[in-house]
DNA sequence: GACGGATTAGACCGATTGGTCCACCTCCCC
DNA sequence: GGGGAGGTGGACCAATCGGTCTAATCCGTC
């Protein structure tokens, strides 16, 4: 049961995630992620030679990969869509109480407040689109339209980042658990 | 016609929250602001003895104002609540597309990517209401109930945040334009 | 015109930022 | 055991960070 020890580079990645998504791309600093970490500058630079938003790039997509496997789940083992997107919303207020009632979307924390370069930007459309195509390609598993299924999915992505905000603001998960009624996916 | 100059104190409150909404609280610096302004840095430090926090918690208040006054402007012509929410998103994808596709929402940008203080978190937890409770006025204004009313003021909220990070990231105001659609206001 | 508080101007400060650089140390292959 | 690549440890750096401080200036009141 005991996993082989995460390479330096892995420790950097998931522990620049997990800081990104708390305080954003500017709020932390470098010597803070290596702390937490416990790898020296040196490996950084090696790994990532560009660094901080190298590292950032690493972990944002990391943390998309993350997020695919959730949707995924959730979604496998319901009987239609509506159910869920209820699942993905209740999955993912789960995780947001185990942090703490501090971390936020992982892509708006990591690039959005990030450096306002176009390689940041076009990276996290890359992802959120990655999100909203798997959602819709499961609607159309539940035979949705495909327009429908593109629009459904869409409007959950923007419910739940909004509804991340509010939860952030208020430290419940309570919006996120709200919004699928509030999306007319529950009675 | 011509407005007296704004006073020193305005110019900084105003230039800082344009520039924290764009890059968030950590992505700008106070040189920035004060070269932005036209100010030395002892008039920023004169009118706001704490600084930075001090200079966002105002810009956010100021933000905060001016959302309330867009939020009345779109519920005042309208003939119902639908209209007023569909009014209220178009309202706020010309001044996107006025801001060059750059400027997200000024509370989560200028409050929530700032220091993890209890202070920061409180006050945008009571601006966020404030909009709510505004939009859920007009909402009962219009004959909804006052839990319906308190429902959709949220969800039209949370739309507008999830929207908003999907504008800027797409640098299009298309997800604000659409989502009145989406959310059923519209048929 | 003299006073005095409010405001402005900007030199200056220590701390921290992201980044560079090189000596060193494994570890694997010969 | 020799050698070379991959990776690590950390000293060091210039630039920038937010913030302090004092002198100068403005401006309304006597």
């Amino acid at each position: 049961m005991t996993r082989p020890a995460p390479s330096t580079r892995d420790r950097l990645v998931l522990n620049a995630a997990l800081l990104f998504r708390q305080k954003g791309y500017h709020g932390v600093g470098v010597a803070e992620i290596l702390a937490q970490a416990g790898a020296p500058k040196g490996s950084l630079y090696h790994h990532f030679p560009n660094g901080k938003s190298d590292l950032a790039l690493a972990a944002a997509d990391w943390a998309s990969t993350e997020m695919m496997r959730i949707i995924g789940d959730a979604f496998d083992t319901a009987p239609d869509f509506a159910t869920g997107a209820t699942t993905l919303c209740y999955k993912l207020a789960k995780l947001f109480d185990l942090s703490g009632h501090s971390d936020g979307c992982p892509i708006s924390a990591t690039l959005f407040e990030g450096p306002q370069n176009d390689a940041f930007r076009a990276k996290s459309a890359a992802l959120f689109d990655s999100w909203i195509a798997e959602v819709a390609r499961n609607g159309q598993r539940f035979g949705l339209g495909a327009a429908t299924a593109k629009d459904a999915a869409e409007m959950l992505l923007m419910g739940l980042e909004g509804a991340w905000i509010l939860a952030r603001v208020r430290k419940t998960s309570d919006p996120l658990r709200r919004l699928p009624r509030l999306l007319g996916h529950q009675s």
